[in-house]
DNA sequence: CATACTATACTTAGACG
DNA sequence: CCGTCTAAGTATAGTAT
């Protein structure tokens, strides 16, 4: 009856995953919320069954959507990380942190904005009527997230533009090395732009490709369609 | 010399906590690897420390971007839950699964256009020039995804306005009633409606309001604005 | 299938260098 | 700060109900 060393791979008796699956689940829940609770970091887990589409998720959905949100913005920063060990890193830091602190607080007054407004609408319609006017306002709220975007679109299309362009450029001068060296191709380096930019990330559905560092991630898509796999194998 | 049983509170001692957080962490990681191996299922932890914008993700940020990305299209589903114990279930399941499906195709033929004109792309540069025409490509699907976004606040604003109207007539009719009863606002109503949008959660950046169920909620922010506090505790 | 049990494997708090 | 050590505390595989 003695308990045996666990083997790590792949469970074979069907039962004894599921049951194994379980329990490790409910620990790993525990885990996290222990972590949080003693080092109060922020953390999520998410833990999918084998063929439920509904996923366990710590501590709550909209928890972990913030928790993504933040996870999002973070290309940028991991970039920073190379540059750990050049000189002159402190004064590059420095200035990153005060861009940083003033493009936080940007954010913070147009959080400001939203929060107003929407507590003025949600007041408003405790149990008095909901209005045209408020109606209007949502619309109008939206619209403006359209604007941004395409404002956004507007300013970086140049910026990207002269980007590739420069790109060819560098490749025409060394048009006759060996270059066995695998370099960033001036498209992958326009893409990382891309994906950089906020408005980007937010308007390109997850069914996207991505480029992550040197390689191209396809997101996770559950497709039905055989002829994907023959061809992207 | 022996081990107390831990208290789950914060862990006041500085170095103390931080030895703890570092332990912990890896102890997750390898809980959550082994798991994912042992019982074959798609799982993502994702930790930050206390001041480091940079987080610890399993397995890898790419990959935990598509399990949240999966995540992102479920609430859908939960609803779907509350009717389990109705009559008539199953037809409306049924309903829904080939709604879902036929949506499902529509997509992989989306992803199949995008990966075959990424694919054009990429070739093509790889070691030859990237054109002007390649830059406006990239721009006509950056420019396609604005349109489509558009196309449906258009179709959905109608919906949203007369879900609004509705509610408010609802509430018009049972005036006098005592209503202790919690029940949702019509402005609730329509937000969690236009939550459902997949193009409003594209578009909606991480510092707006989200509601979720019953709750509005406030995503992730790192203010440094004490007023806020000071107006939202 | 879920729940309860228990011996053992694994994790980790605290001490030390 | 970091790694190592070790006993105490937890998690859980296998089993029984």
């Amino acid at each position: 009856m003695a308990r045996k060393k666990v083997k790590l791979e792949w469970i074979i008796n069907d039962s004894a995953r599921r049951a194994t699956l379980k329990k490790r689940k409910k620990g790993l829940m525990k885990k996290v919320s222990e972590l949080s609770t003693l080092c109060d970091v922020k953390a999520c887990l998410i833990v999918y069954g084998p063929n439920e589409p509904q996923a366990e998720v710590w501590p709550s959905v909209p928890d972990a959507m913030r928790v993504l949100a933040r996870l999002k913005k973070m290309p940028e920063m991991e970039q920073s990380k190379k540059m750990m060990n050049q000189e002159g890193f402190m004064r590059q830091r420095i200035m990153k942190l005060q861009e940083q602190l003033r493009k936080q607080d940007r954010e913070n007054r147009e959080l400001e904005t939203t929060l107003l407004m929407y507590r003025g609408l949600a007041g408003r319609s405790l149990h008095a009527a909901v209005t045209i006017e408020d109606m209007t306002s949502l619309a109008w709220l939206i619209e403006m997230k359209v604007n941004k975007v395409q404002e956004r679109i507007e300013h970086s299309k140049g910026e990207i533009a002269s980007k590739m362009v420069e790109g060819v450029k560098e490749e025409e001068k060394k048009v006759e090395e060996p270059s066995n060296i695998k370099e960033k191709t001036p498209l992958e380096v326009a893409m990382e732009e891309l994906q950089r930019q906020e408005w980007f990330t937010e308007i390109m559905n997850p069914h996207d490709l991505m480029i992550c560092g040197n390689e191209v991630v396809q997101p996770y898509v559950e497709h039905n369609n055989p002829w994907l796999d023959a061809y992207f194998p």
